[in-house]
DNA sequence: TTGTAAGCGTTATCAA
DNA sequence: TTGATAACGCTTACAA
């Protein structure tokens, strides 16, 4: 019996349940001085309203789910920094998912997130190209769903995002104005819009620029490591790339591993940009030229999106899609020292 | 009447809410068939057990709550990465809390946790000295707890570390080896226990070798990046240490940094050694030689230590302390080129 | 301003 | 093997 619940703080205090329960809520009238009485007591006695409870009461969990395709990876780590300092901010708490970039595993955790775990999902999806539409198969009764970065462009659902074709074009213009013709694009799943959308600006500036497209330049990444420095350093040494731009930032680290194993000097014979939110860009040798974007923020604008959606006092004009500016910062991978 | 729950489906099944219940777990005996047919049923109508009501129920929550002082850290990243992983085979979901190294965000955290939203709590401490003392307070209700890697060495609870002095110690003696006598230690807390513990390394390594101690030699940073880019140069500049072993991978960065600012040469007129988890270690400029901590696998033990506790029928017979092995790995920060 | 009592969706006990 | 029923701890009409 060593357990506090409100009935025995009731007890304690000769004061019926719905009297604590109203000292614990805002809205109820209650005397500001048995209110007062009332934590007093429960600070003593160390009590807080059961979770549970009070949200099986509610029907409301105060909690959403972050899922993520993977942790170890800057970008994420300071999503999902932004998404739990707004979420704190919001009295939420977060509960974190990781894919692994595999499929199966993020239609798992969507589908037990709906026994009212969470109230919401902020989502950067999988790398795999499948059929996605189990997403719309909750019909109404799915949960309120936030995109970021990683996007199905199929799923109606509010999203928010960055320049990214924009930043391509942008990238591949600059390795372009830096004398490369030979353009590598490296990209880990071709068919994921993310994919889709970097590579169209890729493919664009090309065309401004006159430089032929050739088909085997487009690069398809695994996600193995040990798979990718194979590709990346067949790749290097039968098609002989000048530049190098790749669409996530572990296939740059990929790319600098491999040219230092076969002693390519990056930036004289090769200039390497990449998508990366790496605080170290800087310090790498060489320096490396960055697509950097706004991690952070990122996070913390989907996870204001799901919370407009959750708050059923706002107003529901919400922007379906929130478009976040990248920075291309040069650094010494794409100048020529 | 659009949400589904135990009671719609009984209906709709002819069958009472006890036996559908039954079908979803596994002790309790149950008709093979009616299992399958309600399972199926279930299916169809999208139906699954409300967490709240069951966790009401069976008073507990599986979930498990990490506690980080920091997420832009590959070593927190890749350790909850672990914790996810374990978590996720036993069934657990993880709820992730960032303490920015605020001693009184922490103190909340864990204060709000004991309302049975976790069953458990694995933690890393924030880098702040003050009474945490609060954890006992909690007495025989305080939630199971294991710490990993920064502790509180006079909170007694399970915990996950790596061999820290030996480590120290050792990447001291490199230093030493490589012609270092003046040799500054870079921490952010000198007084937690995880910033003494290396520090007693340092400091037998340098009595080793017949190093006089230097006080000014011990620099205190901070938690703000500007802050320590003032504090390091200044050290640099005033004290000219020809090695530096900083306790945190982020102190050996603004090291970097403030080498790159000043002109100093890695290693040629100083060398670097950092405790580090940084994968890309090897593509710094000059590569850095790091004390790598197994961060993921830190997380996973922590964790099934949490389950071991957590588990009814398992042995008692836990270990107070697991220590595992971190490894010094030399590269051209501290070798002459 | 406070108390009474019903019910949120489950599961465990007991009876059939 | 299945069903009826009483909890789990809380919130909220409604009554006092």
């Amino acid at each position: 019996m060593d357990s506090i619940n409100i009935k025995k703080l009731a007890e304690a205090l000769n004061l019926s349940t719905s009297t604590i329960s109203r000292a614990f809520r805002d809205n109820s009238d209650i005397n500001g001085a048995t209110k007062a009485r009332i934590l007093a007591k429960a600070k003593e006695l160390n009590y807080q309203p059961n979770h549970y409870a009070s949200n099986l009461r509610e029907q409301k969990s105060k909690t959403i789910a972050v899922i993520v395709p993977e942790l170890a990876n800057n970008y994420f780590s300071q999503a999902i920094h932004g998404i739990e300092r707004v979420a704190r901010e919001n009295g939420y708490h977060i509960l974190i998912y990781v894919t692994d970039d595999d499929y199966k595993k993020e239609v798992t955790f969507i589908r037990h997130l709906h026994n009212g775990r969470a109230d919401g999902i902020v989502m950067s999806v999988s790398g795999e190209a499948n059929d996605h539409n189990y997403l719309n198969k909750f019909g109404s009764k799915r949960l309120p769903l936030v995109f970021f970065d990683r996007i199905y462009e199929d799923i109606d659902t509010p999203r928010v995002i960055t320049n990214d074709y924009n930043s391509s074009f942008l990238a591949t213009e600059h390795l372009i104005e830096q004398g490369c013709s030979r353009i590598a694009y490296l990209v880990v799943n071709k068919s994921l819009s993310i994919g889709k959308t970097r590579m169209q600006g890729y493919l664009d500036a090309l065309a401004k620029h006159q430089i032929p497209f050739e088909e085997n330049l487009i690069v398809d990444c695994s996600n193995s490591y040990e798979e990718n420095s194979i590709i990346i350093k067949q790749a290097l040494t039968q098609l002989k790339p000048d530049g190098v731009f790749t669409s996530v930032e572990r296939l740059a680290f990929a790319t600098y591993y491999a040219c230092y194993d076969l002693n390519i000097n990056i930036p004289k014979d090769l200039k390497v940009i990449s998508f990366s939110s790496l605080e170290i860009a800087p310090l790498l040798n060489p320096s490396l030229t960055t697509i950097t974007q706004p991690a952070t923020e990122i996070g913390e604008e989907a996870a204001k999106l799901l919370f407009t959606i959750l708050d059923d006092h706002a107003d529901k004009n919400l922007p379906n899609e929130v478009v976040l500016e990248s920075k291309i910062i040069k650094r010494n991978s794409t100048i020529n020292g």
